[in-house]
RNA sequence: GGGGCCGUAGUGUAGCUUGGUAUCACGCCACCUUGGGGUGGUGGUAACCGGGGUUCAAAUCCCCGCGGCCCCA
């Protein structure tokens, strides 16, 4: 009987019971901890050092665009809150008010930003006045609070989260709209290139758009929760804010315009993403690229040889110190058994093990465990440093086909609402040509309880992740000739 | 928005029906032992979510709050 308990604490079943795995194996690998209020989270900094790389990542290529980096304020007063009518009727229901200042009731509530449309456009309003404060590119890594009511979920769904929004203002629609996709890219090699999942860019329906938005663009990413969640968005907000808010120029011709902006953000909603599409039964499972750590080395010896073993290892661990730095390699020369370094490092997703014993020091090798596929093999030590390049290459790229490929299986043309109906239930997703309307969405949401349009997937994308396609170009539910396609899943 | 389940050391749990010294395992610390997939031993550490009520006495019964999970809309 106790045996079998030890037994089940070994794995984590993830296929069977996500919704207990992703919370148990975050807070196992100490990723993050809860906080003594719901949806409030503690980031640790094993999960944090993830952001850091996503922040690095995404930071230095927007400074390549010209983007610069400042802060605003948290608390934004009421009226100014209260300017823009779609934006505050979006956000209202789950804005948190600062209403006292120790125990004085304040003349007017603040509120904890919940993104900072109003308080940065108060300020571009007195910032530009001429064409040459042209373009103005301006991007704030800030927490944000949303008052859910719903379940919170780790980094999925919470109250408070931390992000990056950029609000950029041009002289012409043209340019805003460029930049809008040209951002929308910069999202698709956060989560491609870095974190190895796939993700769908496209347009978002009218119904799902920005409170305020002209347009909004999204990447999604589809998670084992049977679930599409929204990755990142970037925003054409036109003149929505600029008129309100007064935010206008002379041009050359000394003629008066309101500005054309664009708001775009990423949140750590991606850690979260990337850690629930990778993690398998043995916990995490972190693509090379952000890993916190990543190579932990294991010396197997006992009393005679220990000396030789860790000399061996100090060895090995400088040749690697090369290709990575120095506190993403660790050298375990704890008590344990290797089996149960093993099964710790496993759960923390260290995509690359060394071990290293007497036959390795002998033939000047080491034995190299993949965390991704779990293979070990024995590697010479002249080959070591470009084997273990190539690996992390080749760990990024089975993590992202292996989402690619639950990707392009889960998304099924659909036809009409019966059919949807039917593949929301079998929990995967539908894909349907469809008109857009708002009313229509409505019903599709209340017929498969829950379903919404995740987006419009961009021109060539379907063809780029090898996504399938319906055949007839007529909307699935109303019949009207149309070339949109969108998506529609359940969604977190 | 509606309904249900649950909360005991860091983690997983026993105890709750029928109120009376809080169980076991993992973890953690020390020492010995062991070492190529959770080594074995000895000793130690550590808990009843918070507040109120009932009672001589509450982990146990009642109420409120906080937190976690599930199902339906």
């Amino acid at each position: 009987m106790e045996k079998e308990k030890n037994e089940k604490n070994k794995k984590l079943p993830k296929k069977e019971e996500i919704n207990e795995w992703y919370p148990e194996v975050l807070r196992k690998a100490e990723i993050m901890d809860y906080g003594p209020v719901s949806g409030c989270m503690i980031i640790k900094p094993y999960g944090y050092a993830i952001w850091e790389h996503i922040q690095k990542y995404f930071d230095e290529r927007i400074k390549k665009l010209g983007v610069k980096n400042a802060y605003f304020p948290l608390l934004i007063p009421e009226s100014l809150f209260s300017k823009e009518s779609e934006h505050v009727e979006g956000f209202a229901p789950e804005v948190a008010w600062v209403t006292h200042g120790g125990g004085t009731k304040l003349g007017e509530r603040l509120a904890i930003r919940p993104t900072s449309e109003t308080i940065m456009y108060e300020a571009y309003s007195r910032w530009i006045r001429s064409w040459r404060d042209l373009p103005l590119k301006i991007n704030q890594w800030v927490n944000i609070v949303r008052w859910e009511f719903k379940h919170p979920t780790p980094f999925l769904r919470s109250r408070e989260f931390l992000w990056q929004e950029g609000h950029t203002a041009f002289a012409t629609k043209k340019e805003a709209v460029e930049e809008v996709f040209q951002i929308l890219e910069e999202y698709r090699r956060v989560y491609e290139e870095l974190l190895a999942v796939p993700v769908i860019k496209g347009l978002k329906s009218e119904k799902e758009k920005f409170a305020g938005a002209v347009f909004t663009s999204s990447v999604e990413a589809w998670l084992p929760i049977n679930r599409f969640s929204q990755a990142a968005t970037s925003h054409h907000l036109g003149q929505n804010f600029s008129k309100p808010f007064e935010i206008y120029f002379y041009d050359k011709n000394e003629e008066k315009q309101y500005v054309w902006q664009n708001s775009w953000g990423l949140s750590t909603r991606s850690i979260g993403i990337t850690l629930m599409i990778h993690g398998d039964d043995y916990g995490l499972v972190i693509p090379p690229r952000i890993a916190p750590i990543k190579i932990v080395i294991i010396p197997i010896y006992n009393a005679k040889n220990k000396e030789d073993v860790l000399k061996y290892a100090q060895e090995i661990r400088e040749m690697i110190n090369k290709l990575v730095r120095d506190d993403e390699v660790v050298l375990d020369d704890s008590n344990d058994t290797p089996g149960a370094k093993y099964y710790y490092w496993e759960l923390r997703g260290v995509p690359i093990r060394i071990e290293i014993g007497q036959r390795e020091l002998k033939d000047k090798s080491v034995v190299i465990f993949r965390r991704d596929k779990r293979e070990k093999e024995n590697v010479s030590i002249k080959e070591l440093s470009k084997r273990i390049q190539e690996l992390f290459e080749d760990i990024h790229k089975y993590l992202y086909d292996k989402a690619l490929k639950e990707l392009r299986e889960v998304i099924i043309p659909v036809e009409s609402l019966d059919e949807l109906k039917k593949v929301i239930e079998e929990k995967k997703a539908g894909i349907a040509y469809w008109c857009g309307s708002v009313e229509e969405e409505e019903n599709i949401k209340y017929v498969t309880s829950g379903a919404k349009s995740v987006n419009n997937p961009l021109e060539g994308e379907l063809e780029r992740l090898g996504i399938k396609k319906p055949k007839e170009k007529k909307c699935f539910i109303c019949g009207k000739k149309t070339d949109k396609i969108f998506i529609f899943s359940k969604c977190i």
